[in-house]
RNA sequence: GGUCGCAUAGCUCAGUUGGUUAGAGCGCUGCAUUCACAUUGCAGAGGUCAAAGGUUCGAAUCCUUUUGCGACCACCA
């Protein structure tokens, strides 16, 4: 042995060698132990298919591949799903930036093309993220593996929406949608951030009808949809006011009467303690507007414009028009005051940034708290009842709160890399309610209504090149994956499902289309470890559909790993140009450095702050394991007896494991190997080794001591622990051995 | 405004559920090297465990309050 440990020289040959015994594998176990064995399950949380790994990931293959080898070595049946996600949004936007640094966008593009170059793109990368999980180690079985996008799995998908349909869990309806205009897509109320801004505030007048000398004073921070206003409010008992209920003002840009109704939510205390009533773009308006019936006016187009209601503003972007308007109406005398320093929060896209425009749009939402078949209900229920425990400082604290408020989710998405959503509307009689945009032969957009569409082109034509549909509300539709064969006339939805409706339904999906038997067999899993960071967005979301399909939590565990920042505690970011590449650090120091790196001392919930200094410092122990090894394997066997110091030695590493088998089964993953790491390094080289060369220990008990340590080592440092029994023991393998009792 | 988390050595963090003299890594000081490993060993300095009060035979750990930091959620036009 080289007085050195060199990671580069043992860990690919190491990787295939177990691969090649199939080690990975359950069923390659399988009659080999006796009697029955308990089953152990963990999803691996998807990663895009098609990025690199950043220092998170990392993170969870080292706690996934440490607990399954650990389970593994116990005699468990135990099964590590490893899959990658098509992460619908994030993939779609890394390809638009590919296109846009060729002058290209996605608009050029016919859905079928757009999608098909996206499919490529992921075919070119897809090896990325599982070619840098198999350099880290983690013994997943690749056998199993499975795709978001594998067909199996996208049929499944596509089932739980139409059961869901069914059942009546799933409605298509016009709501205030988080819409983002630069992406060209809504989102679900999680996607959205909340910034805190300072901006105007606007105090507009607003004349009154009968006597329009006088003038009633409205404060708003959006001067722009005042089009769309269809009413004032006040609050009922609000004296200043009252009389005015009832009563009409006139429009400051329309000119047009608006009545001024009366309304509780109304704050009279603040600004002015009337509020103007824009139902089609703000989310409070429009849940008045519903109670009171009133009517909707969109003054805002999906693309961030002004609609034909602006009349002179139309077409212009929000910002432009808030200018212009806000400069006419101080021309006209109408404004009152501004307040330039007024802090409001406003919600902006978590992708780019920009403001979200609240619009209404027709889309699919899973009702959540359904009376009766509430989902929301059900997983708050396995939560009491401890079905599922969760590790994370206080984060079932948090989940229970998110899904105490949970409000209907959005699962439309506008863009096409994704599942499509497998709904189909009927054309006839519904020509007016539904407008569409195709691309013809020739390559040109045509859009509109199908009224005006279907009096130049043939509803084929306009089938085989559609782009995108938009159906008001009230379209009848039906659930299908092909056009629905009766008398009427079909054109398929446009828009596909939210990433997470699919990754919400991964363990479920995956196992019962892996081996036949894996869903009964592994179902519900043991434990989901991911990042805390996610547990709205897809922890929660699993176990309502989860629970909705299986009628189990689809775990019985959740580990929340803290987020991975620098040695200083900073959080990484490219801007910051802390971010440590996990890959680089493997090259540099060997996968099981930076796996013992970031699991030693780490706690479920609580970050965790790594740096160079702490890859140094474990592959230093890479080092040290191997030196006690080569230590051992250099000694002549000259007697065999025991010695006085034996008895003490192997009765404290048989306390020592049965100690971090404890540990491990309580999930204290972080202590249990500094524990593993301070009793090797500290009482077995330190006192052990010295003990052997001072002849008080024999050479038999030295060596059975540090077998156990690499077995005891090897869920968190596999590969070294592998290379060194592969010097001890070359006719088998340490991942397959039972761990020591 | 609400919820959650954190505060322990110079730095970054553990502390196995209340049990002697509070630990690790890095850093620092001194010594050691034909010895498995200098990616090493030995010795050492360094902490009133944020503050105050309470429970207890016993508290870094449980409870209350305060302060500071961080995260999330909700927000009033």
């Amino acid at each position: 042995m080289q007085p050195r440990y060199a990671p580069e020289e043992h860990e690919d040959k190491i990787y295939k060698l177990w691969q090649k015994h199939d080690a990975f594998n359950p069923d390659h176990y399988k009659g080999k132990k006796s009697g029955q064995t308990k089953p152990f399950s963990i999803i691996m949380p998807p990663p895009n298919a098609n990025d690199p790994l950043h220092i998170g990931h990392a993170m969870f293959v080292a706690l996934e591949d440490t607990l399954t080898r650990f389970h593994r070595m116990r005699g468990d049946d135990t099964l590590w799903l490893p899959g990658t996600d098509h992460a619908g949004i994030e993939t779609q936007f890394v390809f638009e930036k590919k296109l846009q640094k060729q002058g290209k966008s996605r608009f050029q593009f016919d859905r079928d093309a757009l999608y098909n170059m996206i499919w490529e793109y992921v075919q070119e990368n897809s090896d990325t993220a599982v070619d840098q999980i198999k350099k880290l180690g983690a013994s997943c079985d690749w056998s199993r593996f499975k795709f978001m996008l594998d067909e199996d799995v996208v049929r499944l998908t596509k089932e739980t929406f139409a059961k869901m349909q069914k059942d009546g869990l799933i409605y298509r309806d016009i709501r205030l949608v988080n819409y983002c205009t630069k992406c060209g897509t809504s989102y679900s109320e999680l996607e959205i951030q909340s910034v805190e801004q300072t901006t105007n505030l606007y105090y507009l007048r607003y004349p009154l009808f009968e006597t329009p000398d006088e003038h009633i004073v409205v404060a708003t921070t959006r001067p722009e949809p005042i089009f769309a206003d269809t009413h004032l409010a006040v609050h009922p008992k609000d004296k200043k006011h009252q009389h005015l209920i009832g009563t009409q003002v006139i429009n400051p840009l329309t000119k047009q009467p608006m009545t001024i109704i009366a309304d509780e939510f109304v704050d009279p205390k603040f600004g002015t303690g009337v509020v103007k009533l824009t139902p089609a773009h703000d989310a409070n308006d429009f849940a008045v507007a519903q109670k009171h019936k009133l009517p909707m006016n969109i003054a805002i187009t999906r693309e961030g414009k002004l609609t034909a209601l602006a009349g002179k503003y139309a077409g212009l972007k929000v910002a432009t028009a808030r200018e212009q308007i806000i400069a006419d109406l101080d021309k006209q005398g109408l404004i009152e005051k501004i307040d330039i320093a007024y802090k409001n929060t406003i919600k902006t896209c978590y992708k780019c940034a920009r403001i979200i425009e609240p619009l209404p749009l027709p889309q699919f939402f899973v009702a959540v708290n359904k009376p009766g078949k509430s989902l929301t209900e059900a997983v708050l229920q396995t939560l009491a009842k401890k079905e599922t425990k969760i590790y994370g400082a206080g984060r079932e604290k948090i989940l229970k709160h998110w899904l105490t408020n949970l409000n209907d989710w959005n699962i439309s998405r506008q863009i096409v890399w994704g599942i499509r959503i497998p709904v189909w509307y009927q054309i006839d009689g519904h020509e007016d309610a539904i407008s569409a945009s195709f691309l013809n032969t020739a390559g040109e957009y045509t859009s509109g209504t199908l009224t005006e569409l279907l009096k130049k082109h043939s509803l084929k034509t306009i089938a085989k090149g559609l782009q995108s549909l938009s159906a008001d509300a009230e379209v009848p539709y039906i659930v299908g994956d092909s056009t629905p064969a009766n008398r009427h006339e079909y054109l398929p939805e446009t828009d596909t499902f939210d990433t997470w409706f699919s990754s919400a339904q991964w363990p479920v999906n995956t196992l019962k289309t892996t081996n036949k038997g894996d869903f009964a067999r592994f179902y519900p899993t043991t434990v989901m470890e991911t990042g805390y960071d996610i547990l709205p967005f897809w922890v929660m979301r699993m176990m309502l559909l989860g629970i909705y399909l299986t009628n189990k939590s689809p775990f019985s565990e959740v580990y929340l790993h803290g987020l991975v920042r620098d040695e200083h505690g900073k959080k990484m970011s490219k801007s910051k140009g802390n971010v440590v590449n996990p890959l680089d650090m493997v090259s540099k120091y060997g996968a099981d450095a930076v796996r013992m790196s970031l699991i030693i001392r780490s706690t479920p919930g609580i970050d965790k702050s790594v740096g160079e200094r702490d890859f140094i410092a474990m592959r230093n122990l890479t080092n040290k394991i191997w030196n006690a090894t080569r230590y051992v394997s250099m000694q002549e066997i000259t007697d065999t007896s025991a010695l006085p110091g034996d008895t003490v030695v192997s009765k404290k590493v048989a306390t020592l494991s049965k100690d971090i088998a404890k540990l491990l089964e309580k999930r204290k993953i972080g202590v249990a190997a500094d524990n593993t790491y301070g009793a090797f390094w500290h009482w077995f080289c330190d006192e052990c080794i010295e003990s052997h060369k001072q002849t008080t220990i024999s050479l038999a008990c030295l060596r059975k001591t540090l077998e156990t340590f690499l077995q005891l080592l090897h869920p968190y440092m596999p590969f070294v622990t592998e290379a060194c029994w592969q010097e001890l023991h070359p006719e088998s393998l340490l991942i397959e051995h039972a761990w020591p009792t």
